[in-house]
DNA sequence: TACCTTTGTTATGTAGAACATAACTACAAC
DNA sequence: GTTGTAGTTATGTTCTACATAACAAAGGTA
């Protein structure tokens, strides 16, 4: 019975025990690889579900699961008769499917949070590029609607006001994560709202900026608006270490 | 014969005939909202594919073509007999499923290129926020193997140097970003190639700053760094109009 | 009593067959 | 030449069956 066993244990050695992936799994990788390999561009056929199934010896639910992955990601399009064809992704669009601020960790929610102050601070040289005298006005128009008291309504502006400077940048992909990552900086601000004292620099200021000043003004004023989220910041990594 | 075909034009008008969805389409949208719904976290226990079947009125293949999905997407995990459960999901994880400079858009590239100058102008704040001095040594060491002559080299310590800033703002999504969109860099760059002119500020400025100088001498610091970046931006832009 | 083996149950993983449906093809009829 | 009809093809959907891992409970031995 000893001699069996470690019988068993030589042949465990050569076979590969490193099977933790799952058949679809296997499937999606080597799919993906496929079409690396074969350069394959968007629009191009791919091969039918049974040719897959049949090369790769496994079935055809297998491979249906597998695609039915590639499909979600937007990699690739079917269509009754003619077959599947290779997709232009949505960068946004997969990574938009994942963004729940309700199951995040919340390093995750900081991590999203310096991101944004990284990015607004970043703004001010392409917004000095890309400007025109309309989106001056769009501005002039949010800024005029600001009122001090509510705080519902500093929310809503607060939004609506850096939400057009992302606009602003001509950066389609630029503004639309903003837009997917706002409900992520509701939530932070959940947090931050006891520690929330406004900035020395207000939207006006900032927009009087924009109009006559320097981008080096821009971005020291930046800085000085946002100074509260970055007191948050450092709030957060000295209670970290 | 006329007056069918106006009945059929009214029914027509009734029947909700946007189903362009497969039922996977469908059930990962209803899993999704059901998840949301009962507000489930991280570790919870789903119900069984049998029961979505039942519950649903489809097949368990086609649960498990959603189920799939979900699980490519990091948001949930299986084991066996025990079942699913809610998973915390790697945001930038199924971004990276989809980043193929291959087969994307030229428009796309350039706002991703975009996005980059973004970022890397609104590094400073955060970097003098959380510089050591072990960040510095290293950088250092980066700057003293950067040789003039090389093209090769002179991209690779580019990554070097710049790769090492973003780890160190201690926001390991922001890094894990900047990773990813690497590989987008160096296919623009391939655009870039004839108009690039190095900037007036080197990398070894800019640690000098790091070290002695403001953060604002920083940021203009590293404007001027990404001068040549920049004017490409600008070119596009001309181009476009 | 404590430990260990066996057996059973449950839920996911995989396979195969069958039929439905949309879209294209080609032939035929008027 | 247009219309209509039947046939073909590949995806969409369902059903059944079995494999496998993990856990639970029962039962036997020290």
């Amino acid at each position: 019975m000893d001699d069996s066993k470690t019988t068993v244990k030589h042949l465990e050695f050569d076979l590969p025990k490193l099977n933790n992936l799952t058949m679809a799994d296997q499937v999606e990788l080597k799919l993906r690889e496929y079409f690396k390999k074969k350069a394959f561009k968007p629009g191009d056929l791919l091969p039918k579900e049974l040719e897959i199934a049949a090369s790769l010896g496994v079935s055809r639910n297998i491979v249906r699961e597998a695609l039915s992955r590639l499909k979600a990601f937007g990699l690739i399009e079917t269509k009754k008769k003619r077959g599947m064809v290779l997709a232009e992704p949505d960068i946004l669009g997969s990574f938009e499917k994942v963004l729940d601020p309700l199951i995040m960790p919340d390093s995750i929610l900081y991590d999203i949070f310096g991101l944004r102050l990284v990015l607004e601070m970043g703004l001010a040289d392409v917004l000095f590029m890309y400007k025109t005298e309309k989106d001056l006005q769009d501005l002039e128009k949010i800024v005029s609607k600001e009122k001090p008291d509510s705080e519902k309504f500093r929310i809503k502006n607060e939004i609506a006001f850096h939400g057009k400077l992302y606009a602003m940048t001509n950066n389609d992909t630029l503004k639309r994560f903003q837009n997917m990552l706002l409900p992520l900086f509701d939530y932070v601000v959940a947090f931050e709202k006891d520690h929330y004292k406004p900035g020395g620099i207000s939207h006006a200021d900032l927009l009087q900026i924009l109009k006559t000043g320097s981008v080096e003004d821009f971005r020291n004023g930046m800085r000085i608006h946002l100074e509260p989220h970055f007191a948050w910041l450092e709030h957060i990594k000295n209670k970290e270490a």
